[in-house]
DNA sequence: AATTAATGATACTAAAATAGTATTATTAAA
DNA sequence: TTTAATAATACTATTTTAGTATCATTAATT
């Protein structure tokens, strides 16, 4: 069951490596192929997945020579959902098929509900993980 | 998100219909044909779905002329997870990915602990759920 | 015995999603 | 002016999804 995309995989990779440089040796600014360097990911494709990050306002991207992407929001306060939205949009495991077509059943069915509940507490316990969780693992 | 794959969407409705039948006027046997017509689903892609689920053990099938499906277990004992174990595996998000390298940080990784414990719980919610109380709504 | 009406098995296929790559433009520092 | 970075956008290969098609088998009916 793919929950986590490769995309948002990525970037949280990512992240995290900054995270990790940003607090120990105060570094602020990383380039792409730093990162790739690193944690060993696509380049062109990291990249990509940073400029996202830079429009969704997680990060800020400068060009020129000595550019790079450096934190806009502090990565204790970047939580997972932020990241899965840019890449995957909000938690929904709610999804009824059926061709397009609306389900004929969608207001007693039990599955929806109980699938609303799980998705509640789901997206409850993904906001309490941040990027610097992630890197303490804790 | 796809939670539910269409597999296990159109083989639920297909098993919804079948016991509402079963139970109201007590019909024990369903051709492919009489579901696709009912439910409004790709009859041969059915056909397999059934199949798949009489290799399961969920249903007999018998061929011939009046063949057709059976319910083997009775459908209150038909866990949702039962169907989307058929088509799509166990419930598991805790899927990290990586291009086929293991994460290099699956022990500590507090993102890995927190899927688990979701992972859970939701296998406990939707193994109450079965055939019968999404055909009642409860 | 032949016909009909069902499933079984397996191969094939079109469309969409995924996971990237490629190219050209822009920008800023040295 | 050169170099080293990102920005934007188009392109592409692979995989997955969502089916379809074909032929075989089986059982009841005639």
């Amino acid at each position: 069951m793919k929950f986590i995309v490769r995309d948002t995989d990525y970037a949280v990779r990512a992240l995290v490596y900054m995270a990790k440089q940003s607090l120990s040796k105060n570094k602020k600014v990383f380039t792409v192929d730093e990162v790739v360097r690193e944690e060993g990911l696509p380049g062109r494709f990291l990249r990509k997945l940073l400029q996202t990050l830079a429009k969704r306002g997680l990060l800020v991207s400068n060009k020129g020579k000595k550019g790079g992407f450096s934190f806009l929001k502090p990565p204790a306060s970047i939580k997972l959902t932020d990241i899965m939205e840019a890449f995957q949009g909000r938690v929904d495991i709610t999804n009824c098929l059926l061709k397009g077509r609306p389900c004929p059943n969608k207001k007693k069915c039990i599955l929806r509900k109980t699938l609303k509940n799980i998705n509640k507490l789901i997206q409850r316990e993904l906001e309490k993980i941040t990027v610097v969780s992630l890197l303490e693992g804790r």
